[in-house]
DNA sequence: AAAATAGTGTCTTTTAGACAATATGGT
DNA sequence: ACCATATTGTCTAAAAGACACTATTTT
């Protein structure tokens, strides 16, 4: 006689990326109950005759589910309780991860179903507040972190870096400062000189160096 | 047929307290298979039947373990996989915990057992490594927010709260940095104007105010 | 009064912001 | 040549660090 029964363990991904101009979610029509037909984030049950961990079972439900692994992810929060989901008490371990619109357009294998996160539609189980959860991440660790730098594709610029971080922030980020201080603490090295297409001159590329990724003071309070 | 059995769901809590100018946790003597006689966090399995959530179980067993729940309590992460617990594919959603070493004191129920967190025996399971990322979250969350304070008793000074922040981050801190800092951002309030026994001049004690936890800066890099 | 610690004022150094000048690519 | 954007230089403003002076409490 236990005292409890097992609850179900599942990962949910909050797959984010950034496309005209705004951060987009995206989500899969749920096909079975509970909440058939309810938008939902990617996920399912941690399989336990093939997982090694929460992490690989993130990677082959994205896959599986999307037909990639996305360049950066990381676990967000587990959350658990009686209610969320009809089945049972259930736990369900959250991913965020992190993708440009170009790398998700070229790896996608299923058409994709991206939504703003700002105006979310009603999502299946609790999965509204698990968006706004990775959102609030991502901006939290947007000021002292190259977090949002893997919205980008693997090469970018200096100003396109900035643009993404004034997105992700939602402040303006002093140029100057912002140019400055990415070029003096070594985060990044150059990728090649040759430019991607623009109206004005071009930017020199870079990419990330893997090592460093936190800034030793935030990018600032706008202006 | 199931493609998989359903994992064990537990969680664990790495409860820090400071006790002679080092960083502590919490650690009891498992009494039972597996790991029977090791070292081990405060733990044990969700209850399906009365548990509201994750939080709510690690306030239970807090409670029943050691006879109060913290002050401060957060989750960390959950770690999982198939051979960290011997009894099958396990899940552990890990809480820390922080408390001042005088409310440890009058609040447990039961003799304590706090180890250094730099000089740990082997313990059961993965908890080595638990404890260790545990200590790392505490430090870095330390750099841009109040966290440490919760080491501190619910009434304080500045020179403690600084004496804190020195000891968690490992770094000396610029006195009058510091205070005028935490002085200008208001976290603070007063509470009461008197103060605990000293040598010198006794000092002004506060309390923290909750809405306010975060520092826009860092709090330096030491010197 | 002396010692010890708390709190504050002020000067210096560092970092961030404003803004303009220069550089470089496209048309 | 002209426009647009990138990059850099420089001045100003804000924040942090160094250091000393004042304040308060114990012995």
């Amino acid at each position: 006689m236990p005292e409890h029964e097992s609850p179900i363990v599942t990962v949910d991904i909050v797959l984010l990326t950034l496309e005209d101009e705004q951060l987009k979610v995206t989500l899969m029509e749920r096909t079975k109950e509970p909440f058939a037909g309810r938008l939902a984030l990617p996920g399912g049950y941690v399989h336990t005759n093939t997982d090694q961990n929460g992490d690989d079972a993130a990677r082959r439900i994205m896959t599986t589910k999307l037909g990639f692994a996305p360049s950066h992810m990381e676990q967000l929060e587990t959350i658990s309780g009686p209610t969320r989901d009809p089945r049972g008490w259930s736990v369900s371990i959250v991913y965020v991860a992190l993708i440009s619109r170009e790398a998700l357009a070229s790896h996608s294998a299923i058409p994709l179903h991206l939504y703003p996160v700002a105006a979310l539609p009603e999502l299946a189980f609790d999965h509204n507040k698990i968006v706004r959860r990775a959102v609030e991440r991502l901006r939290s660790k947007g000021t002292y972190s190259t977090l949002p730098c893997h919205l980008l594709p693997a090469r970018f610029s200096i100003p396109q870096m900035h643009h993404v971080f004034e997105l992700v922030l939602g402040v303006p980020l002093n140029r100057t400062s912002f140019t400055r201080k990415v070029s003096e603490m070594g985060i990044l090295e150059l990728a090649g000189k040759e430019p991607a297409a623009g109206r004005g001159r071009t930017a020199a590329q870079y990419r990330l160096k893997e090592e460093v990724s936190f800034f030793h003071r935030p990018l600032g309070d706008g202006m």
